[in-house]
Parts: structure tokens; C-alpha cells; sequence
RNA sequence: GCCCGAGUGGCGGAACGGUAGACGCAGGGGAUUCAAAAUCCUCCGCCCUAACGGGUGUGUGAGUUCGAAUCUCACCUCGGGCACCA
């Protein structure tokens, strides 16, 4: 054994080694090479959390296997990585343990990026990008601007959880039943100015363009297309008796016209103009709009609260007949987003008004009966699915029995011509608010002139940078309400258009700004405008996009919808309005949750690496076990992925996170296990090892050695284009086994080895590295060509062929590869345990699947 | 509540509508060792059987099919999303 070499494996030593070989050699420096092909691979960016976790290393790892992988088969590939880095953990921190948002990111950062590095990720970090850094979110205000100009953004009221003893604005995770998750104080639904992306503008055509997502998973298309919601259905006004003045109609949308006459009360939401119109003069009303705006403003809460209304005396005039009225309700689960903020109510065919009539003892008149079944609706409302024909026993367009689709159709024809209102499609998508009263995210960049109004900035004056320092001194994060609002100089400035003294917008952008657009940065990361049209152009699209299905809806959505915007303001190319080619939704690492209750009575999580026994070890104080949940910080149900690494090294806790569990599936992450990877491992080199030192002259023969390889390099091949990389890691395990009991030529054997090495190098880079170099492979692994499978190598001469009787198994048959069905059923039918369950008599039916099965039916 | 998924040995999981349990973990037995660790060999869904073998089995219940873990319907449980967590 020479000095260069050790015959163990020590991943300590060959891991920084390697690394620094990829490093000299710049493999991972992203360049436009128009003579190659490109390959942009993309994993959703993290937040700077402080810490990896689990999820962070499945989710590159996925990524780097995809990036290292393509590059072996010629591409040039991008594969960045940066930081989502606005948010408000950051502040949350600022206000609890103080400091700096801004020195809390960027150390976090440096943190983040140090448990990475040893991961050995083929990642191109001199495109790093954070997008708290003034680099990155002057060129988001530059778009916000062109955005306002192209007329993609405006303002408008809308409601936030205001919290009246921390005077500040709440995120729907900071509202726990009700109440503010700090003060505990009661939490107000409170209406502010604010501004919006027209995103609903392009529902129709989001919506159309799902359709050519071929590479996304179907479950997110339909998601996608559900949360889009298109809708057709009848808007019309009801006329209204004893109502206000300049409320004489009522506005209504509903998906079912053809069930008007089935109708027992309009309903408005708690926000609609008449309700607060009506709030400003009746206590009554008030005090009902103030009990349904305690609910809060997810549509979550609204749907579980239970349902309550309150009659206005106002009533309606039912469209085809003057004398009947209806009463009007403000209803707290009507909202005022969809549709007009006002329905009418048919309980027979809905359960919720069903519920609602029944409490309020209303009439339910049925409107359609099953065909095969009148039995009058009573406490279950009758709702068949649309595409279901039913009797009409209230109908008034089309035919007595149709389906309930062709009777809203009708329905609608039937409105227009009577002129009571028309039909219309609508959509569920809201516009995206993204205005936040908070300081850690990037300023609007608009000014408040008081003869001017609302003024954009001047482009040569951004970035509108966040101020640091407020009096000289950092900002304190400890008193209450946004920074931004008291500062006492930041907000001032001059009018961009008149000069006089002006105030900034002091609220920042929603962190899915940031995220729906830093794909399109990273092609040209430090460039002076928003992107470059060469490098967007080479590089985008994103070929391979991996992440969470939690972000199956807002995230993806946000980001094509900014896409379209983008190319309308002039900064992408048409070609990249849907910007993921293929989208790969990896499941989340889960872990039990472990509480315990202060005496406060508020809930208390802890980390996994304090608890033992189901005790902290601290105090030991028993904990409350939680199954199971999305990894995340707020609940602290994290494991630490930096303990693997140290332990065993970075191929072990790559190979480890890719086994086992399916990517797409959730993983329930335990520690069993790591150690058997790292086995497996040292298993491999010292296989190497002892192949390295075979003599020429050992073993003989290499067909059925070479037969197993091409079939491994063929089946690794397909699963990792079909992310089946847990398929792989077992297919490769088989091939080392194969490998280690192979009695072939050492020439086969040292071959043999060599593509193994290459086929495990998108997992185990470095391990595949040190094998590759032992057998002398030229230059690096990480350079080297993917290798090919001889389709010549992957057919055999025979097929066993299983025999069932009845569907069940219970032998098998050797056969010709390419035998006709009459031999093989010939053969099966002569077969002792066929004959001995024939028992002389002759088969129904005999079933020959070619190359796959015999069934013979007794 | 609404939308979308997922349920297979003790565990993680394989299985174009065609041999259920590949591969791995854990466990049992054995070899090696003074002994242990490491390593190697071997067994391993459940029930009955000394064995041969038989029965049974993919959350539950129905259905389609020569044949269902896979397709259809209903239900149960768990997970994700619900527009200010990222």
C-alpha cells in the first residue's frame, strides 16, 4: 500500500480534500456557453433561520443529485443559491432577545452557510444573493415602480388583525383564538389603506396556462386551479323595500340561478356597504359587525365559527314576483371578497343556508328532487353533484329533468331575456395585498406629498434603503408599532415631482415579493437593473424547480403571475412568463412536537435534543407529545443536521436523507439508521480497495458481471431523470452486492468499480472521487461523462414467467425470451402443479401475458 | 368547514392492472475471537405444520376484472394549504 493512499475510509479526510479539488477546478461556476445546451436546477431558497435542518438537506441534496447528474450528461449547468431573507423571525428576535434584525439575518447567514459547505454541494456561490441586501431590493423597487406605471399595482382598503396593546399589526399566526399571541389582548379587525398587485387581472389566464404545466405534479396543478376557482353564475340586483337611501338595489352573484325560486333570504357580509351603512346608525347592527370582525380574517375561522346572522328588516323584492319578499340578513360567513358580499340564500340545496334557515326558522322549499327519490329536503340539504340529472319541481328554464349544469345555463339565458341581470364568470382569486406594517422588509418605495399625493420615487434614488440607526443609536426593537413610523428622519423627504417636504411610505413589501422573482436575479445576480436580457435569456427557464408542497398555491402562483409582469414591464422574455419547466414538490421531514405549559397557561415547545424519556432534561418536567408536523422553528420540533455530518461525514447524511423515503412522501425523521449508511460506505471503499489490488491475472469471465453493471447504469439512469432516487440507493446497494461476490476478471471487476463510482457520485460525491482517482480514473468524477448502458447488454435469451390458477400464484415457468403465447401456454399446461390443479379436466381459459404472466381459469 | 394528498411486515419502503414485501434498518441463529467490537454467513409478514405444504394478508366496507396495493364508490385516520409563517 502506497503512502497516497488509506485503505479505510475516512470521510474527514478525503471530504475537504475533494472539495477543495472542485473548488481549484471552478466545476460549479455557472457560465453562458452557447455551444452547450443549459440546465438551470433551482431548489426553493431558504429563510435564514440560523440553522439547517433535515428538510434543508433532503431539499439540496434532491438538487445537487439533479445538478451533478446533468452535468455528467453534457449540460451547462446553473444551480444558485441564496437567501429569503426578509421576514418577521428577524424582528420577533430584534423585540425578544434584542439586537438587530439586520445583524440577526446576516450572521445567520454566515451560520447557515457554514453547516452547508461541508454538504459539498455543487452549488455556484458567487451568485449568492440575499434579499434583505439593498443589491437585491433597490432592483424590486425599480419593478414595483415600472409595475405602477404599467398600471399592475393600486390601493385600496383592506382589513388586518390589529393588536390595541402592542399597537401593532398581526400575522394570522400571531392571532391564537382570538387573541394577540404577546399581549393576550382581544384582537381588532381594523381597515387600512394598502397596496395591491392586479393579480386577479390574469385568473383566466393563470388558470388557462396550468394546462401547459406538463411537468408539474397533478395534484398542484389542481390545486392551483381550485384556488383560482373560476365560476360561472348570475349576477343580478334584487330591489329593496324599507332599505336606506342609495341602497334601493342589492347586488347578488350566485352559481346556482337556477334555484331562485327556492330563495328564503338575501344575506350581506358583515363589510358590506349596507352593513356598515346600517352599523353607523343602529347599535344593534354595530354591535352584531363587531362580534363577527372578533372572528378574525382567515377564511379558516370564518368557516368554522358558527353561523350567525341578524335580520336588518330590510327586505327584497324576489325578481319574478313583485309581492314576495325576502329578508336580509348580515350574515357573518358571507365575504365580501367573492363575488358581490351578498347572496340569497336557497336552503334547500345548500347545507349551509339549510343550517342557517333552520336557526332562523326559515322556509326551505325544495326546488329539484332526485329522479328515483321526492322525499322532501329536511335536516340534509339536497345537493347532487351538477353533472347529476334531477326533477325540477320550482324550475323556470330548460327542461322538467335535466342536469343541474344545464339548468343554471338556462337559468341564466332565461334572466338575460327578462332582463334580471346577466351572466358572468368569476373568479376566487383576491388581488395580492402586499402591503406590512413592519420594518424588516423592502420599503415601498412611493412618497405622501400633500399637494401631490401619492408620488413614486425617482428610480435614480433608489434603493430606499432601510435606516440602521435611529438618533445615532441602533433601532430599538423593544417599544411598540413599526420603526419606520416614529423614526424621526427617515420618513422625511422631498416630493419627487414638487420638491416641497414629503413623507415616505413607511410600510414594506410581503416576503412572496422577494420570493417571486430572485429565479429570474440569480441569472444575473449583480447587475444594475432588475435582470440582464442576455443571461435571462440563456438561462431561464428554470428546467428543474424542487421544494415544499406547502408552497404548492401562494409561492408558485405569486411567482407566475410576477413572471407576467415581468415580461410586461419589459424584464423577462416572453418565453419565461411560466417560469418552472418542470416543478418537483419534495414531502416535508416531520417530527413529534414536544410542550409543555408555562404558568402563564401559554404553550411552550422545546427542542428534540432536550427531551429524554418524554422528559425535559433539564427540569425534568414531563412534555406534551405532539404525532407529528411540518418541521419548522416557531414549534421547535427540529433536528440538527450538523451532528450527522461531524459523525459520519457529508456522504453518509446525503446518501441517508435520499434512501428510504420516496422524495414526494413525508418523512417522520428518527436517527436510527445514519450509522448503517456510513457502513454501507466503508463497505464500498474497502471494496474498492481490494478490486484496486486484485492481481491482472484473477478471476475469469465477465459477461454475467457486465450484464448487471449495463442493467444498473440503465436503471440508475431512469430513476434519476423519474427523482426515484430512493429506487436508485437500492439498486445500487444490489450492485455492490452483485459486485462484491462477482468471481469476473479483475479487468471486469476494476471496470466495474469505476462505474459504480460514477453512478454513486451524484449522491456521494467525494466517496466517488476517491475511488475514482484509486483506480485512475482521468481528471475528476465530477467532470467525467455520464456513463451508457449498451442496449445490447440489457435482453436476456430466457423469461421466468409465474403461473396463476385462479389469480393466485403457485409456480413458474422458464420460456424462451421472444416464445409465441400458444408455446408458452403449451408449456404452463404441461407444468406438473398445473396438471395435478387441472386434475384431468380442461382449462376455461388460459390468459398468456407475453413476458409477464399465465393465468389459467379452472 | 373547504381544497389537495397519503395509509403495504416490528420500522423506512419496493411492486407498467400480472410472483406483494425488492433494497435497507431492527431482530433471531451461526462463523471468527480468550472475550468484545468490527466483519462475514444465514433466517426473518402473520397463522397452522417437525417438515413438505396449506391458509391468510396492502386503513375499513362494497364494486369492476381471468387477475386489484394499483381502477371506481363510500367511510376512517393522518398530513399540507386556506391569501400577514416561510
Amino acid at each position: 500500500m502506497s503512502g497516497q493512499h488509506d485503505a479505510r475510509y475516512l470521510p474527514q479526510a478525503i471530504e475537504p480534500k475533494w472539495q477543495a479539488a472542485w473548488k481549484e477546478a471552478g466545476c460549479f461556476t455557472a457560465r453562458r456557453d452557447p455551444s452547450r445546451p443549459k440546465y438551470y436546477v433551482l431548489e426553493m431558497f431558504p429563510y435564514p433561520s440560523g440553522r439547517i435542518h433535515m428538510g434543508h438537506v433532503r431539499n439540496y441534496t434532491m438538487g445537487d443529485v439533479v445538478a451533478r447528474y446533468k452535468k455528467a450528461q453534457g449540460f451547462s449547468v446553473l444551480h444558485p443559491m441564496g437567501w429569503d431573507a426578509f421576514g418577521m423571525p428577524a424582528e420577533n428576535a430584534a423585540m425578544q432577545e434584542g439586537g438587530h434584525p439586520a445583524d440577526w439575518t446576516y450572521n445567520n447567514i454566515e451560520v447557515m452557510k457554514d453547516q452547508m459547505r461541508p454538504l459539498g454541494l455543487s452549488i455556484d456561490w458567487s451568485r449568492e444573493i440575499a434579499t434583505c441586501h439593498p443589491s437585491y431590493y433597490g432592483q424590486q423597487q425599480a419593478m414595483f415602480l415600472d409595475f405602477l406605471e404599467a398600471g399592475l399595482v393600486y390601493r385600496k382598503n383592506a382589513v388586518v388583525n390589529w393588536d390595541p396593546v402592542d399597537m401593532t399589526v398581526l400575522a394570522n399566526e400571531q392571532v391564537i383564538d382570538g387573541k394577540g399571541w404577546r399581549s393576550n389582548a382581544e384582537v381588532e379587525r381594523r381597515e387600512l389603506t394598502q397596496w395591491f398587485f392586479r393579480i386577479s387581472d390574469y385568473s383566466q389566464e393563470l388558470l388557462e396556462a396550468i394546462d401547459g404545466l406538463e411537468h408539474w405534479p397533478e395534484k398542484v396543478r389542481l390545486m392551483q386551479k381550485n384556488w383560482i376557482g373560476q365560476s360561472r353564475g348570475l349576477q343580478f340586483a334584487f330591489s329593496t323595500v324599507d332599505a336606506p337611501e342609495g341602497f334601493e338595489r342589492l347586488e347578488v352573484y350566485t352559481t346556482r340561478p337556477d334555484t331562485l325560486l327556492g330563495a328564503s333570504f338575501a344575506a350581506i357580509s358583515p363589510d358590506h356597504p349596507l352593513a356598515k351603512h346600517l352599523e353607523r346608525h343602529d347599535p344593534a347592527v354595530a354591535g352584531f359587525v363587531a362580534e363577527c370582525r372578533r372572528i378574525g380574517t382567515t377564511e379558516e375561522a370564518l368557516e368554522k365559527a358558527e353561523k350567525k346572522g341578524m335580520n336588518t328588516g330590510i327586505r327584497v323584492r324576489h325578481p319574478f314576483d313583485n309581492e314576495w319578499e325576502l329578508p336580509v340578513y348580515i350574515a357573518n360567513f358571507i365575504l365580501m371578497d367573492y363575488g358581490t358580499g351578498a347572496i340569497f340564500g336557497c336552503p334547500a340545496h345548500d347545507q349551509r343556508d339549510l343550517d342557517f334557515a333552520h336557526k332562523y326558522e326559515l322556509p326551505h322549499p325544495d326546488v329539484f328532487v332526485a329522479l328515483d327519490d321526492d322525499t322532501p329536503v329536511s335536516v340534509t340539504a339536497f345537493v347532487p353533484p351538477k353533472t347529476e340529472k334531477v326533477r325540477y319541481l320550482r324550475g323556470f328554464a330548460g327542461e322538467v329533468e335535466q342536469t343541474g349544469e344545464q339548468a343554471v345555463e338556462a337559468a341564466i339565458a332565461f334572466c338575460e331575456s327578462k332582463g334580471v341581470g346577466h351572466g358572468v364568470t368569476k373568479y376566487r382569486l383576491r388581488d395580492w395585498g402586499l402591503s406590512r406594517q413592519r420594518y424588516w422588509g423592502c420599503p415601498i418605495p412611493v412618497v405622501h406629498c400633500q399637494t401631490c399625493g401619492v408620488v413614486p420615487e425617482k428610480k435614480e434614488n433608489l434603493p430606499i434603503a432601510l435606516p440602521y440607526d435611529e438618533d445615532g443609536q441602533p433601532i430599538d426593537f423593544s417599544i411598540p408599532g413599526n420603526p419606520l413610523d416614529r423614526h424621526p428622519t427617515w420618513r422625511n423627504c422631498a416630493c419627487p415631482k414638487c420638491g416641497a417636504p414629503a413623507l415616505r411610505e413607511t410600510d414594506t413589501m410581503d416576503t412572496f415579493v422577494d420570493s417571486s422573482w430572485y429565479f429570474a436575479r440569480f441569472t444575473a445576480p449583480r447587475a444594475d437593473t432588475p435582470t440582464v436580457a442576455e443571461d435571462a435569456d440563456y438561462w431561464m427557464n428554470v428546467d428543474q424547480y424542487i421544494g415544499g408542497v406547502e408552497h404548492a398555491i401562494l409561492h408558485l402562483l405569486y411567482s407566475r403571475f410576477f413572471a407576467r409582469a415581468m415580461n410586461k414591464t419589459g424584464h423577462l422574455p416572453a418565453k419565461a412568463i411560466e417560469p418552472f419547466n418542470a416543478l418537483f414538490t419534495q414531502g416535508m421531514v416531520t417530527h413529534e412536537i414536544y410542550q409543555t405549559v408555562n404558568a402563564q397557561g401559554r404553550v411552550v415547545f422545546h427542542l428534540p435534543e432536550d427531551i429524554e424519556d418524554g422528559k425535559l432534561k433539564a427540569t425534568g418536567e414531563a412534555v406534551q407529545v405532539i404525532p407529528s408536523a411540518k418541521m419548522s422553528k416557531s414549534k421547535k420540533n427540529v433536528v440538527d443536521p450538523v451532528n450527522i455530518i461531524d459523525a459520519f461525514g457529508a456522504d453518509t447524511a446525503r446518501w441517508f436523507v435520499m434512501s428510504d423515503s420516496p422524495p414526494e412522501r413525508d418523512v417522520e425523521w428518527t436517527s436510527a439508521g445514519a450509522e448503517a449508511t456510513h457502513k454501507h460506505l466503508a463497505r464500498v471503499w474497502a471494496l474498492s480497495e481490494r478490486i484496486a489490488d486484485m492481481p491482472d491475472s484473477a478471476g475469469q469471465g465477465d459477461d454475467d458481471l457486465q450484464r448487471a453493471m449495463h442493467r444498473t447504469v440503465d436503471d440508475i439512469t431512469r430513476m434519476i431523470e423519474g427523482f426515484a432516487f430512493n429506487k436508485a440507493i437500492a439498486k445500487l446497494y444490489e450492485f455492490t452486492n452483485t459486485l462484491t461476490k462477482s468471481t469476473a476478471s479483475a479487468a471486469s471487476q476494476k471496470h466495474a468499480v469505476k462505474v459504480l463510482a460514477q453512478l454513486m457520485a451524484p449522491m456521494t460525491p467525494h466517496l466517488a472521487e476517491g475511488i475514482w482517482a484509486r483506480h485512475g480514473g482521468e481528471g475528476l468524477v465530477t467532470e467525467a461523462a455520464w456513463p451508457k448502458a449498451d442496449p445490447a447488454m440489457l435482453v436476456s435469451d430466457t423469461v421466468i414467467l409465474p403461473i396463476q390458477i385462479n389469480g393466485k400464484r403457485k409456480t413458474e415457468i422458464t420460456v424462451a425470451a421472444d416464445a409465441s403465447k400458444e408455446e408458452v401456454e403449451r408449456i404452463a399446461l404441461a407444468d406438473d402443479a398445473v396438471r395435478k390443479a387441472l386434475a384431468g379436466a380442461s382449462p376455461k381459459k388460459v390468459i398468456v401475458v407475453p413476458g409477464r404472466i399465465v393465468n389459467v381459469v379452472v
